[in-house]
This record gives C-alpha cells, sequence and structure tokens, in this order.
DNA sequence: CGCAGGCTTGTAACCGCTTACAGAAACCGC
DNA sequence: GCGGTTTCTGTAAGCGGTTACAAGCCTGCG
C-alpha cells in the first residue's frame, strides 16, 4: 500500500484528491460533485456549498485527463509544423494561440524533424479533438496516410489535399499586385527573380507575375533563383552590368530582392530611381534595410488564427453530426497585401 | 474507395478501433493486445503477429488518453509562457522541442495573456507531467498559488521561489559586460532604454547597467521603455535631436536597440563614430542590419533544451521516489556572453 | 506418472471522471 | 390522501487502456 490516505482527507503534498475524496468529505456522491462542477444540473444551493467548501479544503482540481475520456474531447488541438525558424514560427503561434486561448483550447505542439515524426502524428490520438498542420514540403499521399481516422483536421499552405479543408496563401495574387505595382510606377521590362521550380509557392508567384505583367503590357523575363540572397545578388550584377536590361526587379522572396538591392546599390545603380526592387513575404529585415524594400505581406498571425477558428468549427460540427463527410473541403484563401517602401515608386514617373 | 472492412470490425470513418475490437478480431484477450503493443511482457510469436495483424488490419492506434489516465503519466509537458513575440519565443520553443522531441514528450502550450489564464495552469492537472514556467512579470505567491499540486515544475527566469528548480539568466553580469565594453570604447554618457518597471530582467539588465557605469566612470542615464522598437527609435530620435546627450545607447533588448540605432542612422548621427549602441539577446536579426548590432547572447535555444531536461530528470525522479520533496531547487543560472559586431568600438579612442 | 516451476494467456479491477437511469423527496391540484 | 409532476440525488456503467493475479499449458525431472 502505497500512499498513507488519512481515511477523511488525503492530499498532501504528492498525490491529488479525487472526485472521490470530495464526495466523501462532503458526504454526498460523486456524481453530485461532478454536477458541481460542471454546473448544467440542477443542485440545490446547500448541495453546492458543502461540495465547494470540500473541494476548497481538499485543494480539489479535476483531472484534465479522465474527464476528457470520459467525454471524448480533450479540449487541446494538435499543431503539427516543420522545422521552422524566426518571426513567421512565433507569429504563427501567436495567432493559433489567440484563437485558441479564446476557445479556452491548449495547443499540442510537434515539430516534424525533416520527414521524421510523422508516427507521432497517430500517437495524438485521444490526446487532442483536431489538428493544424503545415507540412509544404510533404508528399500529400503520404501525409494522408499517417492522418489519424477520424479527427478533424485543416492545412494550411500544403498541397491539396482531398477531403480536407486547406488555407493557402494566394500566391498569385500577391506577385500580381506587385507586378502591378511596378508597372505602374513605369517599369516596362521586368526581371523576375523565380524560386526553385519544384517549389509550389515559387510556380504560382511567377505564375501570378507572368499574368499581371503581361495584362499591364511589361515584359517579363524569368530567372530562376533558389531563395538565396546569393542568387538575387547575381542577377543584380548583371542588370547592373547591362547584360541583362531591367527597370524593374521582382523576386520570389525578399533575401533574393535584399541581394539584388545591394548589388545594384553597390554598383552605382539607384534604386528606385533606375531600377525598382520588390519582394514577397515582408520578413522583419525587409523594412530595416536601406532603401526599405517594398515586399508582400501576409498577416501570419491571422492565418494561424483562421486555422484555429475553421478547426474549432470543424470540431464541433463533427460533434453534432458525427455521421457524414466533414462539409467539404472548400479551401480558403489567405490574400496577401502589398507594403509599399522605398524600394519602389509610388506612381507614374511618365 | 474507402477501405472495406470485415463486419466483425466497426471503424468506417470515424470511430477508431479500440483495444476490444483488436481483441476481437485476433481472438485473443484485450491483455495481450496490450502486451503486445508494450511489449515488456512475454509474448508468443504466433500471438504477436496474430495481434500485429488485426491491429492492421483495423488500422488501431492506441489512445493517448486512455493510457495515460492508467498509466498515470501522459507523456506531454505544459510549457507556460508570457504573451509571446519574436525570435526569442521562437528559439526558445525550438530548444524545448529539440530536446522534448528526443524524449518523446509532447509540449502543450500555454500562453499568459498578461495575467489571465492563471487559472488554466490548475485545469493542466491530469493533461502533463510537469511544467515549465516562465512568468517574468508574475508575483512569485501569486504564482505558487496557481500551481497544481504535486506536478514537477521548472521555472525559467522567473523570481525566486522556494522548493523548485528555477533556471535564471544573468542579467546583471550580462548588462555589466556590455556596458564596461562600451566604456572602454570611451563612452562618458551612457543612455539605457530599460525594460516595464515591472519586468525582473528589465529591474536586473538595469542594475548591472548601472554598478557597471559607477564602476568604470561614465554617467548612465535611465529611459523606460517597453521591449518594443518604437521605444527604441523615440530615444534614438531624441538623441539625434540633442535633447539628449549621449555617446553610447545600451537598450535592454534587441528591439529596441536596432529602432535606436535606425532612428540615429536617418537622422545622419554615425553609428558607432558619434554614438555606440548595444542591445541585449542577440536575436539573429542583431547581425543582419548594418551596421551589426553589438549584443549580449544568450543561447535561448539552450536554455530552453535545459529546461526540458531538468524537468525531465525531476518527473523521473518523482516517479521512482514519490514520497520525498523534489530534490532541492539549487537554482542554475545562465551566464550570457557579449558579442561584439559593428556597433561599437573595440578599443578606446582616446 | 506426478509434480514443481517457467511461459503464456485470460479475467477483472482499477485510473478519475461523466451521465443515463432510477429512486427519493417535495409539491401540486383535486 | 392520492396519483402525477417536478426537482434533486445516488448507483453503476461506461470511456480505452494497463496490470495484478490466477489459471492453463508445457517442460523436465525424479
Amino acid at each position: 500500500m502505497s500512499p498513507a490516505r488519512p481515511d477523511s482527507a488525503p492530499a498532501t503534498r504528492g498525490a491529488h484528491a479525487t472526485i472521490h475524496d470530495v464526495a466523501r468529505v462532503a458526504g454526498v456522491s460523486v456524481a453530485s460533485v461532478s454536477r458541481v462542477f460542471n454546473g448544467r444540473d440542477h443542485v440545490r444551493a446547500e448541495m453546492r456549498t458543502r461540495v465547494e467548501d470540500a473541494a476548497a479544503q481538499l485543494g480539489y482540481v479535476p483531472h484534465a485527463g479522465a474527464r476528457s475520456l470520459s467525454m471524448a474531447r480533450t479540449g487541446a488541438i494538435g499543431v503539427v509544423l516543420p522545422d521552422l525558424h524566426g518571426e513567421f514560427f512565433s507569429e504563427l503561434l501567436r495567432g493559433m494561440d489567440r484563437e485558441a486561448s479564446t476557445r479556452r483550447l491548449g495547443l499540442l505542439l510537434t515539430v516534424l524533424h525533416d520527414g521524421r515524426g510523422l508516427d507521432t502524428l497517430t500517437a495524438l490520438r485521444g490526446q487532442v479533438d483536431g489538428l493544424v498542420v503545415m507540412a509544404p514540403e510533404l508528399d500529400p499521399d503520404v501525409l494522408a496516410r499517417h492522418m489519424p481516422r477520424g479527427l478533424a483536421a485543416v492545412f494550411l499552405a500544403c498541397a491539396p489535399q482531398v477531403g480536407s479543408l486547406n488555407l493557402r496563401i494566394d500566391n498569385r495574387a500577391g506577385a500580381a499586385a506587385a507586378v502591378r505595382h511596378l508597372a505602374a510606377g513605369g517599369a516596362k521590362r521586368i526581371v523576375h527573380i523565380s524560386g526553385p521550380a519544384g517549389n509550389l509557392d515559387a510556380q504560382e508567384r511567377r505564375a501570378g507575375a507572368e499574368a499581371a505583367a503581361a495584362e499591364a503590357g511589361a515584359t517579363l523575363s524569368v530567372i530562376e533563383g533558389d531563395f538565396l540572397e546569393a542568387s538575387g545578388t547575381m542577377v543584380g550584377e548583371r542588370v547592373a552590368a547591362g547584360t541583362l536590361e531591367a527597370d524593374a526587379i521582382f523576386a520570389a522572396n525578399d533575401m533574393m530582392a535584399i541581394g539584388a538591392m545591394m548589388a545594384l546599390k553597390r554598383h552605382g545603380v539607384a534604386v528606385p530611381e533606375q531600377v525598382a526592387v520588390a519582394g514577397f513575404d515582408d520578413i522583419p529585415l525587409a523594412r530595416l534595410v536601406s532603401p526599405a524594400l517594398t515586399s508582400v505581406a501576409i498577416d501570419i498571425a491571422a492565418m494561424g488564427a483562421r486555422a484555429v477558428a475553421q478547426l474549432a468549427a470543424r470540431i464541433a460540427g463533427a460533434r453534432e453530426q458525427p455521421s457524414g463527410d466533414a462539409s467539404t473541403g472548400a479551401d480558403e484563401v489567405i490574400v496577401p497585401h502589398l507594403m509599399v517602401r522605398e524600394t519602389t515608386r509610388e506612381t507614374d514617373r511618365g
């Protein structure tokens, strides 16, 4: 026999009082204690105070695990993210937390370290009510195979998933806005530094840029980059050297844009007077470089919050309608907006 | 098509197979299924394969909640943090995750929105095995009162807690090192942009700065900031305008330092020639701005990892020694180091 | 052949809570 | 005073696992 319990009230340091202890001390049944604590059923005032006194005296706190087992609801949602760094990660979590805490939901964080950890995904069954999954680099089939069955899920910026709600960033619209802005500033020959060909975001940004350029009557030449500063530097140098003709550069992310801009400056090309530059992502650095970089911004926190809100809705839906397919996955699109700064001209110079 | 299920087994889409379903399909008892899955007891090879086949066929995944209830171990730890911003928190979480995932622990994130949410703390009972708590703005007594009894805990950079392990940053030493460095570079009139008065880190950094300035024979005037870039900007502008006399600025965190530095640059004040600047935290952005910011570095990720490791040790300890006080809380101190970069002068100009 | 003792396996009692159901008590109008 | 409500309370059966204990099956040995 381990914890010696004084036979009316236990709970010294280690052991916690259970609902039975409270019931015993209050001289009522466990059902009544439960009723008092969940407060939906009728209990007489005297019963309520007796239970509350006993609970206070014992320092009783309900056991979340036990409760979730019998209610089939954990009050937590799983957040599955790739190995992220920096602001993006914290902003995303911040947004998720904002929404989750107003709904009194906990966030159980799981990071997928380059591919490994997919098995921890299924292990989440019984520990969470639903999942927000962000796994942009993962094959959707692999992902689908590892999803715990019967758990509500919302995907964030993943390759399209059948039958599940997917929140994506409207890369096309963002890129188009940037290119339109460049054209409105007078650009006729725009160079687009794209991301790697295999990257979905990169493809969409390129497509948006091409569409907007065509519409605005500007030429758009594409040079494939790799999202790193060096590819931007290389393009900036070619433009400065005159090997590549351009009056504006639109890079598929900010680091490449910054690389290009720095190279231009270094070679005495005036930004934005001679060549305008715009990026994508609006990383914190974008407004700290000089001249400050015009970029396409995504409200990351809002995206996180939206994902949690959608998931909460699906969980509630599944709860009252456990039979049917979770309401069909009409994807939802997050529209980015352009942050105009100093590397572009606001108006047409003509 | 959905996987056709043999009619002995339920679990179409929504419902999950339970251990009983597996036992029935395999024609064995639930105890055997459990043994196969936990693999410590002896089971005959044939039994093993039968159970594994049945489980695979049903897509069985153990229910973490139920398991944790009967084992009195959840496999998750609660992480309680103040309202989070930026790199600091992503790095902290990153370090915690690194440690937690090698130990196969989940992280249940709880954010304390300015004081509220303390009640969610006790609600963690039964959902986690232990707690890492960071609440620098909280009165230790209030905090102690809200800690779930009998749950292992490690405190991070909090006011001293009796009987619990506390990991703290040696803010005094870090701030003193920065101020000594500024003084060694020739600074005589240093302005310190502090954090909010109620914040413990802010208080310690200020105290360290004051001590070092006094020792070095430099004057130190303190302006209270709020850890956000804008407070730095404001101070930078006052210094540039001459309203505030200074030949060096030491900010209690990097964002304020960057704000100050940018403001100085914008107004044509040379950094570090006219005014040197140093920050605290060494966020990744610090070395990306130009000139690169001198800062007091803390290996934040390592600190997070350390906290989790300590907590895991305490949990294990409590498990095999449930009686005694959790091993006495010998506080552990993290000593920061100075990263000298371009916003300060290495040597005395005199 | 009988039996001690080691492997396997099954039965059933938990873990701490919720809740359907039924019984008790109080109240009502007649 | 009685049946019918309505309101409160208790009993006990889960939720989905783990595991102590007992029982069954072998095996080897005297």
